[in-house]
DNA sequence: TACCGATATAGTCAAAAATACTATATGCAT
DNA sequence: ATGCATATAGTATTTTTGACTATATCGGTA
């Protein structure tokens, strides 16, 4: 598995640039989401063009008259079948070198999905599209390890500091899911009764009144997120921390 | 002051692009400098293209042979003359109409020098080129209002999460002159010897075991900010807050 | 030189939050 | 009925915050 081919057509007119796209511009997506317990990111393996046969992450060029959040959108949409989903932009990657033949400029985006939302579609420019353990990644086309590096890191940060953990959970869970998604990408456990206590102070989830069916032990309560609450928290300059 | 000057030239040969540069692409860069306790930012009026005779922010072309962060530190090297500061890319600007004739991206860097270091230098595309006041800057070219705006309240949230204040401060520097920054930044008083104790108890700041000198007032003492420390806690996994 | 204005810096105390636990509750399986 | 597994409540100690008071030390000035 993941094995790299070697030989790889070098030559530009490999790179099929539909007509209404601007030729040196794509935008490339960092897709998270967790399954099982386990950070995952999305990943397909091209068949065409200077990455054929090679893992990495799912761009595309950007249309002539395309904003870069529509075409990391569309994208993201036409590959995970995802409606609702996070997305944000992470940056701009240009280096003269990252691309082997010429000047492309890639706009990077990261997006969480729900695992359980998602239908994945292999586009006709792939073979393969799989959901990969975060520690498990092959070797990437040019420089997507540097971008998923850094995407990885922002993830980081991030779930400190804003409660994206909602966006990778379906709308009704447990705490201890929620607890999960924290332990998963900070990658260390957390107390339980101190991890409720601290989630329930900020307000941010209403108690659906409903519990956990058809589990093998006392069922849990099943919360949702306050998206009303979160918003008019961030207006009075509240910060989330975690 | 900073009127609009309504008919601008509107042919691309204005322009006036090097032959050395990338056509679709540009680095804009947001300047931040506190002065006399306040937060200033770093605008030109331009004198050609589309721009002429309009405030923005100090944006350039992007060398065909030049990676995006260079571009960004050629520019505020060359603009302000500084050698040591921070930068950082805040990320890609590509709507559709965001230009008035074409499709163009900027890369967006944000940066922070010393305006005891600063130099400033008009360049020959520019008529002019300010600090101006953060709440009294003019009509900006372009988009460039929503990315200040963007780019100021990323120094918002930065300032509480990581020590930036240091890049903005000389070398040796006295505790009130750290808090002042972050009440110029967060526009907020705050308690002096609150401030004190909470920032000496994150080790970040060495004694320099001098005093300031010719006040007209109890010398204060000057810290210096102990990067070695900083650089360390980060591999631990701390992460500042304030 | 004695006081004044200004800022530095130390200290206090109560309230709030974080941390590390212990204890009890409730579901299904056997 | 018992036990395993997880949920959830509670408790006690330590840390951190926030508001405020008090004292120290500089240059300047009467």
């Amino acid at each position: 598995m993941h094995d790299n081919i070697p030989t790889i057509p070098n030559n530009i007119d490999e790179e099929s640039i539909p007509d209404d796209c601007i030729s040196n511009l794509t935008v490339d997506n960092i897709i998270f989401a967790i399954h099982e317990g386990k950070l995952k990111v999305l990943l397909v393996k091209y068949n065409r063009g200077l990455a054929t046969s090679k893992w990495g992450l799912i761009g595309h060029w950007v249309r002539k008259d395309e904003n870069l959040d529509l075409a990391a959108l569309r994208v993201v949409k036409s590959t995970t079948g995802v409606e609702n989903l996070y997305l944000e932009q992470l940056g701009a990657f240009g280096n003269v070198d990252r691309y082997p033949t010429r000047r492309i400029i890639t706009i990077v985006y990261y997006s969480l999905v729900r695992y359980e939302e998602t239908r994945l579609i292999t586009g006709d420019n792939a073979i393969d599209c799989e959901w990969i353990d975060i520690d498990k990644v092959p070797p990437l086309i040019f420089d997507h390890a540097d971008i998923l590096a850094k995407g990885l890191d922002y993830l980081k940060y991030k779930v400190r500091h804003e409660p994206i953990g909602f966006s990778l959970l379906p709308e009704k869970f447990t705490l201890l899911e929620l607890q999960e998604i924290y332990e998963s990408i900070l990658n260390k456990s957390l107390d339980k009764p101190n991890f409720r206590r601290k989630f329930q102070k900020m307000n941010l989830l209403i108690n659906c009144k409903e519990k956990q069916k058809n589990v093998a032990h006392r069922a849990a309560t099943l919360y949702r997120f306050d998206i009303n609450v979160y918003e008019k928290l961030k207006e009075f300059g509240f910060t989330f921390e975690f």
